[in-house]
DNA sequence: TCCCTATACATTTTT
DNA sequence: TGTATAGGGA
């Protein structure tokens, strides 16, 4: 595995701060993977003290596999690669105290931070769903940026926003007295410690040598403070990013940060990698075409040593049907043609709502495929409950998790039950939790009601001592047995099927546990409040047989697509309206859209497809979309436009499509 | 407590 | 247009 000189130079330079800008597909994996295997083998840095920051936990698990196979087991001991967020877990887990948390604290996810807000906030909002997005908008944006409640008020602020900052410090300590975190905490809380505190600065400091940014153009305020911090002055850093595929600045990250690094670091190293591996050179070329039409700060010209390839070509659709159908027809021939397998073939698309059909006309065709994306696995009622159940053992007084399951499966605490255990928890400031174990409990809440609490109580206390105590797993297993939740599932659900799928989705959830709780080569084994936190961060360590090697055509939106690569990818619904998105037309955020585009286009190895309809149904109205302004962008000369097909009704196309479809599909089994 | 109907809502969503 | 959810009525 040669490295080219860019890459070269990037992976020795290690005295200073180090910028790779890292265009599509120039193999910047590897020159992360191969510059720690450099600083562990031929620097002597020990990989305990090297610290490398990804943003998905895919991310992250992929680069230690890469780096275990370079480096082994053995040399690679000790080695720091996480998550943002798992880092600022990792460092408020041991600085505990400096914080001001008690152990055992809970994570928030966005659901339960939302059900807090409009819990505080019932009496002036009234359950405004879009007053309570924008304050839930606010306060993330707040704690991206570092803002404390407290700095708020001194600023001048509208009457509205005043009134958004006192929510903002009720949240926060609504949060501190559940003992709970939610996601922008764990990257605020540690920034300000290091920030304030000298001591713990320095031993943070002390532990990391060096540190490597993946994705930097992704960071936003807090996480590029955090990364300062943490480099200090001696600044031994790679940040490796691309600010051409920044698509992520509605969610608070700033590709401004790139600028700034070269502001805040005078003696920064920047090394470009413009040799692009993935694409034919003409899928490259549009893909710099089209890009030039954003204004730059660091000028970057990709090229490629691949053939020239096929021209990209353009398939007009009548309608959103026919546009699906087009695909897949064109999938088919295309595999038989060339003799591919499904897997080679992607399907890229704004919007999820827009797989529904493609969804539909694959399954019809028996074309295996697989969505990603979409409706979570963490969604879904069960694995939620069951979350619940298991938050609450870690931490009781983990309010949202304890009237999530209070009455789950039914214990007889109902509605009035419960308001008046709430009632009598705000009176004493306490949790939901320590409120139903006060010894006054029986002064407000008597009879039936009663005695269902203390049960639940005693049963609950019991548990999180078996669990904590002894064997995990036995409890866990123990606890949903106990509560007859099974029962309870197939007695409450629409039919026998959905609950056999509930239970199949808690073996899953229960076998990634087991999995973390015993942990293997890559990670060491975790506690149950470990696994928790874990969880909520959706960081399950996936592994084993069933990975990649599944024969599929891949369906995902634009966004998931990043990082990815594929043989051949059709971009389907090319419309103004769509891509870009019509918000972000009125918006004026068009740039942002053209960077959605790129990163689609520089998807795909091969060949390139795009798609468009004349008509397409939107929220029951009919809409004839122009084609998107960027298919004119592209190099016209590298493309092929489908002339219209003459005229056929709806009834002659429809049959003609199925029964070409069907004729490809025998064709194809045979 | 459960079931059905009316109603709201429909960009992207790494954690 | 299609789906998720909340709340009313039995």
């Amino acid at each position: 595995m040669k490295l080219n000189q860019a890459q070269n130079q990037a992976v020795t330079f290690i005295s200073g701060p180090c910028l790779v800008l890292a265009g599509a597909g120039s193999g910047k994996t590897r020159v992360i993977t191969n510059k720690i295997a450099y600083l562990v083998r031929d620097c002597d840095v020990p990989a305990r003290y090297i610290l490398a920051v990804t943003f998905t936990n895919k991310a992250a698990r992929e680069m230690k596999e890469r780096v275990a196979l370079t480096l082994g087991k053995q040399e690679s001991r000790g080695l720091k690669i996480s998550t943002f967020h798992t880092l600022g877990l990792n460092i408020i887990k041991s600085e505990v105290k400096e914080i001001g948390l008690k152990p055992g604290f809970s994570l928030f996810d966005d659901k339960d931070s939302m059900a807090l807000l409009k819990d505080l906030t019932m009496e002036k909002l009234d359950g405004d769903k879009e007053q309570l997005f924008l304050l839930q908008n606010c306060i993330s944006s707040w704690k991206n940026d570092l803002i404390m409640p407290e700095q708020l008020q001194k600023k001048a602020l509208s009457a509205g926003e005043l009134e958004f900052a006192q929510f903002y410090l009720r949240y926060q300590q609504n949060l501190r007295a559940y003992n709970a975190l939610d996601f922008d905490d764990l990257i605020m809380l540690p920034t300000l410690l290091l920030r304030h505190k000298e001591h713990v600065r320095l031993k943070w400091q002390k532990r990391i040598r060096y540190m490597l940014v993946d994705e930097y153009q992704d960071t936003n305020t807090s996480q590029y403070e955090l990364v300062r911090l943490l480099v200090g002055e001696r600044a031994r850093f790679t940040v490796v990013g691309d600010d051409d595929q920044s698509i992520y600045s509605w969610r608070g990250a700033k590709p401004q940060n790139l600028v700034l690094l070269q502001k805040d670091f005078p003696a920064l190293r920047v090394v470009k990698l413009e040799q692009n591996y993935r694409s034919s050179g003409r899928i490259l070329h549009c893909a710099n075409i089209l890009i030039q039409n954003n204004p730059h700060v660091f000028d970057k010209k990709l090229y490629s040593e691949l053939g020239y390839g096929e021209p990209l070509k353009i398939l007009l659709a009548k309608n959103e049907d026919h546009e699906a159908e087009r695909v897949v027809a064109e999938l088919m021939a295309h595999k038989f043609m060339n003799n591919t397998q499904y897997k080679d073939y992607a399907v890229l698309y704004r919007g999820n709502h827009q797989s529904r059909l493609f969804e539909k006309v694959m399954m019809s065709n028996r074309i295996p495929y697989k969505i990603n994306g979409g409706m979570s696995f963490f969604a879904r009622a069960e694995v939620k409950d069951i979350m619940a159940y298991l938050r609450l053992l870690v931490n009781q007084d983990d309010d949202n998790a304890l009237l999530r399951i209070i009455n789950t499966p039914t214990r007889g605490i109902g509605r009035a039950t419960l308001e008046k255990l709430g009632n009598f928890a705000n009176e004493l400031h306490v949790s939901l939790f320590e409120a139903a174990c006060h010894p006054q409990l029986g002064s407000v809440i008597s009879g039936k009601g009663l005695t269902a609490i203390e049960n639940f109580n005693r049963w609950i206390v019991g548990l999180a001592d078996n669990v904590m105590r002894g064997d995990t797993q036995a409890g866990i297993r123990e606890m949903i047995k106990s509560m007859q939740y099974e029962e309870w599932l197939y007695a409450t659900s629409t039919s026998p099927k959905a609950a056999e799928m509930g239970m199949s989705n808690i073996s899953t959830l229960f076998g990634w546990i087991t999995n973390m709780l015993e942990g293997d080569e890559l990670e060491p084994p975790m506690t149950l409040p470990e696994v928790v936190n874990r969880l909520i961060l959706r960081d399950m360590m996936e592994r084993g047989e069933d990975k990649e090697d599944t024969d599929q055509v891949q369906l995902m939106t634009l966004h998931a697509s990043k990082g990815l690569e594929f043989p051949y990818v059709f971009m389907v619904g090319m419309e103004e309206g769509l891509l870009p998105h019509q918000s972000s037309i009125d918006e004026d955020n068009i740039e942002e859209e053209r960077r959605l585009a790129y990163v689609g286009v520089t998807r795909a190895q091969r060949e390139l497809f795009f798609t468009l309809t004349r008509e397409r149904r939107q929220y029951g109205e009919l809409l004839n979309p122009e084609p998107s302004r960027f298919l004119y962008e592209l190099p016209q000369d590298d493309l092929v436009w489908e002339d219209k097909k003459p005229k056929v009704s709806a009834e002659q196309r429809q049959q003609k499509g199925q029964t070409g479809i069907a004729n490809l599909r025998n064709l194809l089994n045979k």
